[in-house]
DNA sequence: ATTTAGATCCTCT
DNA sequence: GAGGATCTAAATG
């Protein structure tokens, strides 16, 4: 059935993993045998020491942080705000700390497990990094999970082209100096399941 | 339409 | 003890 990215996929270049993984299928099997899933729309890139938006900068390992330093194909998941968890897919190999953060889903299978109805749209329920944890339920019991297993995987699912995809500043971290401004959010053009933005436009 | 406030807790300094 | 790779509802112009 689904097609799974093999472990390979993961080791590449973060930018280009961030890129790629748009249009991919992410699918959560829950322990009753129910399935999740979503197309990806929206990635960011976080290219670790050098990156100091991203958690690992600097090389900083800690309890958190430890998934990024494993080799890639493993998710990464953390908690915060005191309610939300944000789920990543580890890249490159061991050593290189980076992660694509994935921060908006089309749903595609258990919309009504979701919570997806008639007054709450499919494309609403996924459309941010805490909302789409929330729909698939994600939590930090798959941290650091493989990501070639069989609860949770991401698969092939629409082929894109270079003029589907469009990029923008990261969201949300305003702490990170000249980082602030780098190109690294990648999400497909002018699709509605894209996280809104009020910074400048970008849909 | 845009802005602000509150929720809420884990992680790191 | 501070603040966060967020979200929602409520207040304001």
């Amino acid at each position: 059935m689904d097609k799974k990215l093999g472990p390979e996929f993961y080791l590449q270049d973060t930018i280009e993993v961030a890129r790629q993984l748009l249009g991919k299928k992410l699918v959560h099997v829950l322990p009753s045998g129910e399935r999740l899933s979503g197309m990806i729309v929206e990635t960011e890139a976080y290219l670790g020491s050098e990156d100091p938006a991203c958690h690992s900068f600097g090389n900083r390992l800690t309890t958190r942080t430890a998934p990024m330093f494993e080799g890639g194909g493993i998710s990464y998941i953390y908690f915060i705000y005191g309610m939300h968890h944000c789920f990543n897919v580890v890249t490159r190999p061991p050593g290189h700390p980076e992660a694509v953060l994935v921060r908006a889903l089309e749903p595609l299978e258990g919309l009504d497990l979701m919570g997806a109805s008639a007054q709450r749209r499919s494309t609403e329920v996924a459309n941010g990094p805490g909302k789409l944890c929330r729909a698939l339920r994600l939590d930090r019991n798959l941290n650091g999970v493989e990501l070639c297993g069989s609860q949770l995987y991401l698969a092939e699912h629409r082929e894109l082209t270079t003029a589907d995809v469009a990029d923008s500043p990261r969201i949300g971290i305003h702490y990170a100096a000249d980082a602030v401004h780098w190109p690294l959010r990648f999400f497909i053009h002018n699709h509605p399941g894209v996280s809104k933005v009020r910074y400048f436009g970008s849909s």
